[in-house]
RNA sequence: GCGGAGGUUGCCGAGCCAGGUCAAAGGCGGCAGACUCAAGAUCUGCCUCUGUAGGGAUUCGCCGGUUCGAAUCCGGCCCUCCGCACCA
């Protein structure tokens, strides 16, 4: 095992020295980011690995001759801290305990307890693990320039935020409407995911029921549905005659709905006002006309009937609705069912539905999704007949809302409460603020951004243009939780995901900027070429001048799911107020990480903390997995067994170079030449493939590849140790990228000088002779395989072999046959060479390959070996150019 | 349904864009041998079938096509995974 003291010794050396503090210079510069981590607890292995690959694309380019700034900040804006914060406050016992072990992480266990009653302060939560968060990097070896490290709740920093939104604003970007979302009456506030009791694992999302108004003599009920369009097919409706009904007025209609309904109701129309109690009887004893059709219906009761969903009253549809056939049967209600779609021609039907699922609800489930996808209005059916579902669900809510004769009730998509108990409904709230990216120009200008930027992987690239596509209106402001309060309405803050769209920008002038809060006029002169503010200007222009020398983004590695949030906001922000210069260079996604196969998560048990897998592997073993278990874009699977075999691979590579420097006898002879050339070969590869960000193959050209030859090397009579001294050079600066701790001890130990992390390494080049030697080897091995393959096939066990190779004459005239030039001395070759004309190669010299590498086929296989060159007189086999006759004896 | 990704030899996983050198990298695993009293570690060879001279046959989801030649290109089909706001 690594001696863990050695990476915390390098990750001491590298503060001390400020190896990674990155300023401007006259090389070209790479900026690589990776998302502000959210500072609510500690990182995951999920984090790990996007920042691990990012950081060994980081180094790689520092390798390659690159200035790389590679910064991070901690992003602290929004709900989820603060809710933490009350959690902890209020005793609740799951916060606590994941809380306690979350510290206990890094505290001894008579001071956890002490940390977490700090808890009860928000910002000393966030505080806490941004600064454990810190120590996470650096206890992975991660080359970042903390001078840059900023938060996104600091003043300096909430400037620029300001100034983003009043540059939105200004251009028309920003704008004011309705907007429903979930809401707490009891508590009096809008709830977010974390708020609501397993609000992260089971997700509540918004459902817009159209509650349609069906007319009685005194009143209307309110019938609601998701599927409208069925409104021809309505037979009957449902009430529960153990709920509560009342009687509201809306738009000086007289409308019934359930009790609680109406509460909900009041909160999305504020119009609404409950006038009286209505009995189930009375609401019975009448009939009711359907809008659009104007047919008389009556009221069924039906205990399934949920009064707490919509308005607590439904309309039902037995044709399209698995549950409406079943109450009828259930209630023996006789009713002829009305089938209004049909499916490639045929009838769709909750029938038939029932018939192939036995269950209800997936029947259900079924039915809706292939009705609304493929399914279209039969030909009879009026006014919407032969359209699509989908096409005509809208059309008849259209119709009905034009007519006054329904209106929306949203809903939540489950029964949720918050976490301290009370329910979760949805209110609309009137003077929402958005960001409308739906504007069409600003989306041109985003589809070029998108097709001439890099994605890795590619296909990632038409995905971003459908979301870009595909995005309209976004709440950007709430009325609770950390950040910049909205310029245009300082009762609002800015919403999370929208305060970190830019951000990247800050970290060009973070460290000079410092505690100073600059103005619009200083981030216009900074940013976008503006005249200079009233401010310090000798501070303007250094940060003008570093802005302008990193900006933009070169590569920002972040994970898939940011993909339809944050990546589209990053782009489109950018396009909106920066000029192209500083639009991003590339994306890469990196994949998930999944834990011994199966998805991570905590109640399956397999969550794995980062800190405990550096702590007990090492930083190098880890980013070392990272880089050879999987590409960066797939899943990467993080299990015992694989750890254990990578492990001892690394173990086996680190022996192999440290006892490489204590033997530092020089070489000599044929083997190590090839050796070394064939370094440099897979040196070629290995940066070839880190130029597409093939991290693992790469990695696996200068590891694997290379330790293969080396045990090939030994077999040719060398000492690996004695070859490897030779390439030390070129072979540690390129596993530093990887695994830096090992490479700066080992480059040290070597007697180089200065950091490796920062070492600048030439390109490989690749001599005439490196190019002979190579294709010698692969020529002698084949040759080998011959031999063996004879000797297999014929049980010989010969004591030497003859080999004859194709003499100069010969080959001439194989050559012209393989041109079609018949004209050749003997003609009996013809025939040989047409029928192995795939196996010809003029690549090897066969001579030389024979002359350097003859004893390796003598000592691999244990017999003599003699070569000559073909006699047409004697010989009665003939060889061919790359393909020579082989005679056992 | 639409969109995206993918289906490779026991497993994982390259190759496919730029067709031949691909029975197909690398790893894992298995078998045999060397070493060892033995086991482990390590090293060597083999791991589709077949063959007493380096060959042949059959393979890269399935079916066709283009080509002298296809894992790679084209068309169709089957299956798996992911996403889908006004669907659930």
């Amino acid at each position: 095992m690594m001696p863990m003291n050695d990476e915390l010794f390098w990750q001491g050396e590298w503060k001390k020295d400020q190896t990674f503090f990155s300023n401007p210079d006259d090389r070209k510069k790479f900026f690589i980011t990776v998302p502000w981590p959210y500072t609510s607890g500690p990182l995951h292995v999920g984090h790990g690995r996007t920042y691990a690959i990012a950081d060994i694309i980081a180094r790689y380019k520092r390798l390659t001759g690159f200035n790389v700034l590679f910064p991070i900040g901690f992003h602290e804006s929004g709900t989820p801290i603060g809710a933490i914060s009350d959690k902890i406050a209020n005793g609740d016992k799951k916060t606590r305990d994941m809380y306690r072990e979350y510290v206990s992480r890094y505290e001894s266990p008579e001071k956890v307890d002490k940390v977490l009653e700090t808890f009860t302060d928000p910002e000393k939560v966030a505080s806490y693990f941004a600064d454990r968060i810190t120590m996470d990097f650096d206890r992975l070896g991660i080359s970042i320039d903390w001078r840059r490290k900023f938060r996104s709740i600091d003043p300096p920093y909430r400037k620029m935020v300001e100034w983003q939104f009043r540059k939105l604003y200004s251009l028309g970007k920003i704008k004011k409407g309705k907007h429903a979302l979930l809401f707490s009456p009891d508590e009096g506030n809008p709830v977010g995911e974390d708020d609501i009791e397993d609000g992260d694992t089971n997700k509540v999302s918004i459902e817009d029921f159209v509650s349609v108004l069906f007319t009685g003599k005194d009143f209307s009920l309110a019938a609601s549905s998701l599927r409208p369009e069925t409104i021809f097919g309505i037979t009957n409706l449902w009430i529960n005659k153990n709920a509560e009904y009342v009687l509201t007025e809306l738009n000086n209609r007289k409308i019934v709905m359930s009790a609680s309904a109406a509460r909900k109701a009041s909160l999305q129309h504020s119009g609404l006002k409950i006038i009286d109690h209505i009995s189930v009887e009375k609401i019975i004893s009448e009939k009711y006309r359907v809008p659009i059709t104007g047919k008389e219906l009556s009221v069924y009761p039906n205990e399934m009937i949920d009064p707490d969903q919509a308005t607590g009253i439904v309309f039902s549809v037995p044709g399209h609705s698995v549950n409406d056939l079943e109450y009828c049967r259930m209630l023996g209600i006789k009713i002829e069912p009305v089938f209004l779609i049909e499916i490639d021609g045929k009838d769709s039907t909750s029938r038939d539905a029932l018939i192939k699922h036995k269950d209800a609800d997936l029947a259900n489930a079924e039915l809706y999704k292939d009705e609304f996808y493929r399914g279209l209005m039969k030909k009879q059916v009026p006014l919407v007949g032969g359209k699509k579902v989908s096409i005509a669900r809208d059309e008849i809510k259209e119709m009905l809302l034009n007519e006054g004769n329904c209106f929306i009730f949203h809903e939540t998509s489950r029964k949720a409460r918050t976490r301290n108990g009370s329910p979760v409904c949805v209110a609309v709230i009137d003077g929402q603020w958005f960001i409308d990216y739906s504007e069409k120009e600003w989306k041109n200008v985003t589809y070029g951004e998108v097709e001439t930027m890099r994605f890795v992987p590619d296909f990632y690239r038409k995905n971003m243009h459908d979301v870009v596509d595909w995005i309209g209106e976004r709440a950007c402001a709430r009325k609770r939780g950390l950040g910049t309060p909205l310029p245009m309405d300082t009762s609002w803050v800015i919403e999370s995901l929208s305060d970190s769209t830019i951000y990247p920008a800050f970290y060009t002038i973070a460290h000079i900027v410092g505690k100073k809060e600059l103005s619009d006029e200083d981030f216009d002169y900074i940013f976008l070429d503006g005249k200079a503010g009233k401010s310090n200007s000798e501070l303007l222009a250094k940060a003008k001048s570093e802005f302008e020398y990193w900006y933009g983004v070169d590569e920002r590695i972040t994970a898939q799911p940011h993909l339809s949030n944050h990546l589209v906001f990053y782009l489109m922000n950018h396009t909106a107020i920066f000029d192209r210069k500083y639009w991003p260079g590339g994306i890469t996604i990196a994949g998930t990480v999944i834990s011994n196969g199966a998805k991570i998560s905590k109640s399956k048990g397999n969550a794995v903390s980062l800190l405990d897998i550096v702590n007990e592997q090492g930083a190098d073993l880890f980013r070392f997995y990272v880089a050879v278990n999987s590409d960066p874009w797939s899943v990467l699977d993080w299990n015992q067994k694989d750890v254990e075999i990578v492990s001892r691979k690394f173990q086996e590579l680190r022996e192999l170079i440290e006892k490489s420097i204590e033997t530092p006898e020089k070489d000599d002879g044929m083997a190590y030449s090839v050796f070394r050339s064939r370094f440099r070969t897979h040196l070629l590869k290995f940066h070839s493939e880190l130029e597409k960000y093939s991290i693992r193959g790469a990695y696996i050209e200068i590891v694997y590849e290379v330790m293969n030859d080396l045990s090939e090397l030994r077999n040719m009579g060398g000492v690996p140790e004695i070859a490897v001294y030779s390439v030390l050079d070129q072979w540690i600066p390129a596993l530093s990228c990887v695994m830096p701790h090992f490479c700066e001890k080992v480059w040290k130990k070597a007697g180089k000088k200065g950091m490796v992390s920062l070492f600048h390494s030439p390109m490989p080049v690749l001599s005439r002779e490196d190019e002979m030697l190579v294709s010698s080897i692969s020529y002698t091995k084949n040759l080998i395989a011959d031999i063996r393959e004879i000797q297999k096939v014929t049980k010989i066990s010969a004591s030497s072999a003859e080999i004859i190779l194709c003499d100069e004459n010969t080959k001439k005239d194989v050559r012209k046959i393989l041109e079609n030039d018949l004209n050749v001395k003997d003609k009996r070759i013809i025939p040989v060479v047409m029928k192995s004309r795939g196996k010809i190669s003029f690549d090897t010299d066969e001579k030389y390959a024979l002359d350097t590498l003859g004893s390796m086929i003598e000592k691999t296989l244990g017999i003599k070996v003699e070569f000559r060159f073909y006699d047409m007189e004697k010989d009665k086999k003939m060889p061919l150019p790359g393909k020579p006759v082989i005679n056992l004896v």
